[in-house]
DNA sequence: TGTATCTTTGACCAATTGGTTAAACTAATT
DNA sequence: AATTAGTTTAACCAATTGGTCAAAGATACA
């Protein structure tokens, strides 16, 4: 149960809902198991959120702002190329290790449903930040320092996921790496502490 | 409906499970849609594979033995390195561009339920390739043709991350790229070119 | 042709699921 | 103390879901 006393009754369906959505995903997930979660009459939560499919809509944005922090893409204002991408991992590494369970729902939801993240996209918008970073890149690209070949778009891509696919596939990294004796969470650690260096070898000239 | 002459029953019934499981997930699937699928009566599932849980368990090691082709890694056993690392971007993007939506399938299955991937890993042995590369790799470090700080483990999946984001991500790229004008499909033909470059520049001395 | 076996179907079932409702409870206001 | 509005609950409901079963259709074999 969730903090039963601390909160009220709808801070309390948040976060149980949260949980077991996360879990289970939105067709997994079952409405008793929620309220069981939250301490509540089953009932309550169709008083507050009269259905299953409302319900999870608030909840996904509120998970998913949470996880991805101010912004899709967070990219300082101030630096070179090189030490963006070192903050980008940083910030961007430390809101997975917060939130480790949402990538792989997040990536399913949005799976099933489109348009969830086009709801979502308007309200993060990440345009912005992201085409400033590409200017800046070509400049640092004519002043040569930095590969003329790296784009930058794939760049960011390939950022992304060098930070997010050790959470993604944990399930799976986890069982495969007992088979040669590796430890996942210390993976984790030493993974964090080397992408930004593994990609900026890659692009520097 | 699949191929409703040409296969038998039970290949028509595997063929429509897997289509509708690999849409939908377990919890999402419904024995009606893929009996519809198939163009039979619902009572003919259970008659061939008695219950939804052993219809899914057939499927999910059917549809991964397709996707993940001989090996979960597969690396050549002649060649350098660099050479291995490119030939293992190629027939890796040749499996994901076949199975494109195995990825976000396997990953979310086996996050609801790992021991499904304890199964996998029976009949699917990756730690032998695994090891040769690691070898190989540390003797390539002593010759001076890598860089000394690089992890092999590290580098493989990180190897791996480049590989399968942008399909894991589908859904997210394709909505985040059209606010930025960029089109996903071609994203992903550029993405596969590069990405082999992209490694060797980051590890080679 | 008869019969035994395998396949296929429609009708049906019990359990689960999201959702409703009316009544009970609570707390503030007068 | 009485009234009112908001909150919570238990009982209930209709639809869906995975699954069963007996009978009807095929198919092969004697």
């Amino acid at each position: 149960m969730v903090n039963e006393e601390e909160l009220n009754v709808e801070q309390r369906i948040i976060e149980a809902a949260a949980d077991v959505f996360e879990e289970k995903g939105f067709a997994g997930a079952r409405m008793q198991q929620i309220a069981d979660h939250a301490g509540i009459n089953k009932s309550l939560l169709h008083y507050y959120f009269r259905s299953k499919e409302l319900l999870f809509e608030k909840i996904f944005m509120i998970v998913a702002k949470r996880a991805f922090g101010k912004s899709v893409l967070t990219l300082e204002k101030e630096g070179t190329v090189f030490e963006k991408i070192e903050k980008f991992f940083e910030i961007h590494q430390d809101l997975l290790w917060k939130n480790r369970n949402f990538p792989i729902f997040f990536i399913n939801e949005v799976n099933q449903n489109p348009e969830l993240i086009r709801k979502l996209l308007e309200k993060i918008e990440p345009s912005e930040q992201l085409k400033n970073f590409i200017v800046q890149f070509e400049e640092e690209k004519k002043a040569g320092l930095v590969r003329k070949d790296v784009d930058p778009v794939h760049l960011l891509i390939n950022m992304i996921s060098l930070s997010i696919f050790p959470y993604l596939g944990k399930p799976i990294l986890k069982e495969v790496m007992v088979t040669v004796d590796v430890n996942y969470e210390e993976f984790l650690v030493k993974h964090r502490a080397s992408i930004a260096q593994f990609v900026i070898n890659s692009i520097k000239n």
